[in-house]
DNA sequence: AAACTTTTGATTGACGTACCTCAATTCGCG
DNA sequence: CGCGAATTGAGGTACGTCAATCAAAAGTTT
């Protein structure tokens, strides 16, 4: 009724328990004819690994830890609320989760943050700064696998990255815009930072796409709301009073400022935002935000645990890990 | 360093470790005190069930089955294909997976084929015949667990559906028609077949939400493509020649006629479609299609085989169990 | 052929849980 | 108190793999 063991393999192959094991486990010291049996064993009678068993075995205990802003608004709320989830649920399984905050946009203590880590990989959210930087590269050196998570740092000697592709991202905003827009005007984009390395990639893909093929709208000059909904505000405002707004790309968070200020203003333009938050689930439903972008936090933490797990034990990955899915949602298809 | 065992909470206890055993396992015949000193050690150690021990000790096998209907092309196909990876996959996971085709709108194949497996639980998607659900009824009563697979059949006894809210798909495609359609004319709505009840449900959707908010655009009557290309093109031409069509809302397969039509006619409506096939893609890509609305089978199955292993465990399913998230895809967010 | 190195076999003990049996103890109730 | 019933304890076996050890066998070199 059951699979065939290692024991049917060995008895197959016509060797002992121990030549199979060393096969199967790559240790080496075996004849390149017994390997030939061995596999042709395994072929024969359909052996496949217990992980179970494995699992159980090598009583591995994987540590893994995430750095990740503190805030208890907008997507980082939801960032750490999946991942509290997740957490639950991967005890059972002997992977073991450990949440840092660090404050955000303070370098000294993502830094501190990382020093004092004590696990086997680490998915950081982390500003791009030459300390950082030079942080992660001591835990590389110290064997602690390293990827990022949300926003990239390419030069950073990261082993993945677990997020959108923002670029891409970006353009689908445009697209839609594009197609939503029905009257000539202009397009205000809002980022949270244009440091921040997601958020000028999503501009740059908004960008490109409005040029490429929706030149008859007017693109204004992005701006910094920082995430705080009284400056978003006050920029919409100015640029609602000086010209004629027919669209809005909001990039990061604060868009509770957008809100306000959309129905102070009185202005009624095509609002595309990021992030699937209380808030703008809200907004979707009341027809002040359009569309939504949204990158799966669940499934970002699923990656990044596997992806993890994947190099902790040494295994290569595949050429899509870590790419997210970017969920779509208008007034109609909120769960 | 590893977490804490059985062994443990039976230490801090105080009881037996088959008094523990009892208690985790609700096996019963254990005294409320007993149950509450073992609930606080638990609570106490942490201690967190090993799941390979589990299920190692338990060498429970899973042997679920998928019924779906055969053929090479469209959306059956990447079914089967994601059906086909993730089977190898979970065989490490003492999960045996069994694919069984059938020919579509075969009735009488289709039982055959029910009446034939040998398994734990099923998945079947099927068409919504008495015989079919005289046989789950059959099945339900053996003691297999059914749950539906992308076509729901509510009336069956089945105890979970696994796909697409069709109904908010429809609204969802409805909501994008009704933004990107530019000028006034007719829209033309293709199913399948108009007795599937995923194809009837999306356009229920679809028509609801025309009518309560896009009700200058013409609704033409829904026809019948038969998931065939020469009907299809044949029912876009018959359309494109007596109606100004500015949209076309392609459920089903066949989109291969759709795309001919399109083509010879030379008009240019909005065209949004259902699964992302190769094909589809393409058609994003060149812009023949604007939109394709996707459910993501890999998703379908993973979420299949986990309320077949919860069903099969006796544990009961969370309310949004089986939900799939509806996938958007423009010409720029095709992976 | 002796002295090696390499390859193989046989065996063993974990890992943590599930599940079973049998005896011992406690409890409720008349 | 004594009876049966309910509860508890002690102990064992099994799951399949990993990771050793040690001795035996085969192969190679001088």
């Amino acid at each position: 009724m059951n699979g065939p063991t290692v024991h049917d393999v060995a008895k197959t192959a016509q060797v002992s328990l121990a030549t199979v094991d060393r096969v199967l486990n790559g240790r080496g010291g075996v004849s390149a004819k017994a390997v030939a049996k061995v596999k042709a064993a395994v072929a024969q009678t359909g052996y496949v690994r217990n992980l179970a068993a494995a699992n159980l075995s090598r009583r591995r205990v994987y540590r893994f830890c995430f750095v990740v802003p503190s805030g208890d608004t907008g997507f980082v709320a939801l960032l750490r609320a999946a991942l509290e989830r997740e957490r639950d649920k991967l005890i059972e399984e002997q992977i073991l989760i450990q949440i840092t905050s660090t404050r955000a946009f303070d370098v000294a203590d993502q830094v501190a943050a990382l020093r004092q880590l004590d696990c086997d990989a680490v998915a950081i959210m982390a500003s791009e700064a030459p300390e950082i930087q030079e942080e992660v590269s001591r835990l590389r050196a110290a064997g602690v696998r390293v990827i990022t998570l949300v926003a990239d740092l390419p030069q950073f000697n990261r082993e993945a990255y677990v997020g959108l592709d923002n670029v891409a991202a970006g353009r689908t905003a445009a697209e839609f815009m594009g197609r939503y827009v029905q009257k000539a005007g202009a397009i205000l984009m809002i980022a949270g930072s244009l440091s921040a390395r997601d958020h000028s990639e999503r501009l740059m893909g908004f960008r490109r796409v409005m040029q490429e093929r929706y030149s008859h709208l007017t693109l204004l000059p992005a701006v910094e709301g920082n995430d705080d909904a009284d400056t978003v505000a006050q920029l919409v405002t100015e640029a609602a009073d000086t010209q004629s707004l027919v669209g809005i790309y909001a990039i990061g968070a604060g868009n509770r400022g957008l809100v306000d200020a959309i129905k102070k203003t009185g202005i009624k333009p095509i609002t595309i935002a990021h992030e699937l938050t209380p808030e703008a689930r809200e907004r979707l439903r009341d027809g002040t935000i359009d569309l939504v972008l949204d990158q799966d936090t669940s499934a970002a933490i699923a990656s990044a645990v596997n992806i993890m797990r994947s190099l902790t034990e040494g295994r290569d990955l595949p050429t899509d890990a870590g790419k997210i899915r970017l969920n779509i949602y208008n007034r109609e298809n909120i769960l």
